[in-house]
DNA sequence: ACATTAAGTGATT
DNA sequence: AATCACTTAATGT
């Protein structure tokens, strides 16, 4: 049986004091999604705010002719940073949001926001330090994209995945992957090929293998 | 057995 | 690193 109390405790009891943690368990509704599922779609207008119980999202980027390029992964304990800057405009999403692996969320209405912001210290806390995180870690995506060549960008996608589900054994195909990084089935092919030959990952169909962490 | 989907390969830009 | 054209292999019906 699962439990919202058990669950806010584990990912987010060192951050809120248990009175606020039992008013986020009253006013969220819990929502169960399964992998590859949808969450946010770009221009999406954002009604409610998703607290990561979890599992894990990928947040991701379109380009004009529709192909993706992935941003980065939330976490539990994460929220989405790009709804933070939503709610304060009221604007549309810039993103889309699929979950990576099977994910529990708790959606907070947008309203309840601004309440928590001058009631609870932690929830201002928690915010600013959300965004801040979120910042260094786009930073982090750009500076992969301008630095790395695709074969480091792609072990480095593989490790970023197999940390984010808890398993070095990712199932996935070649072309997933290719949509992640914004680049063909056939190149993702042939890297993950060499680097089969180095040693660092195991391929079998519809599964790969991370060795080296 | 056949169709479908995933993955491998060589050649070209 | 991308694209094309083609092959091979695995899987579903």
């Amino acid at each position: 049986m699962f439990s919202v109390k058990k669950a806010l405790e584990e990912s987010y009891g060192y951050l809120f004091e248990p009175l606020f943690l039992e008013e986020i368990e009253k006013v969220g509704a819990l929502k169960r999604v399964p992998k590859g599922e949808q969450l946010i779609e770009i221009g999406d207008l954002i009604t409610m705010m998703p607290l990561v119980l979890d599992g894990a999202v990928k947040i991701l980027r379109e380009d004009t002719k529709g192909d993706e390029l992935l941003l980065y992964f939330i976490e539990k304990s994460d929220t989405c940073a790009m709804t933070l800057s939503c709610c304060l405009g009221n604007k549309k999403s810039e993103i889309r949001a699929v979950a990576e692996t099977d994910t529990t969320l708790l959606f907070i209405p947008i309203a309840q926001m601004d309440i928590w912001m001058s009631k609870y210290k932690s929830w201002q806390r928690y915010i600013l330090d959300s965004y801040h995180t979120r910042v260094m870690e786009l930073l982090e995506t750009v500076d992969t994209l301008a630095f790395l060549k695709m074969d480091e960008r792609l072990l480095k996608h593989l490790q970023d995945k197999a940390k984010v589900s808890h398993d070095d054994v990712l199932h996935t195909t070649h072309q997933d992957i290719a949509y992640d990084l914004h680049t063909s089935r056939v190149v993702v092919s042939r890297l993950l090929k060499q680097l089969e030959r180095e040693g660092k990952i195991k391929m079998d169909r519809n599964k790969i293998t991370v060795l080296e962490l």
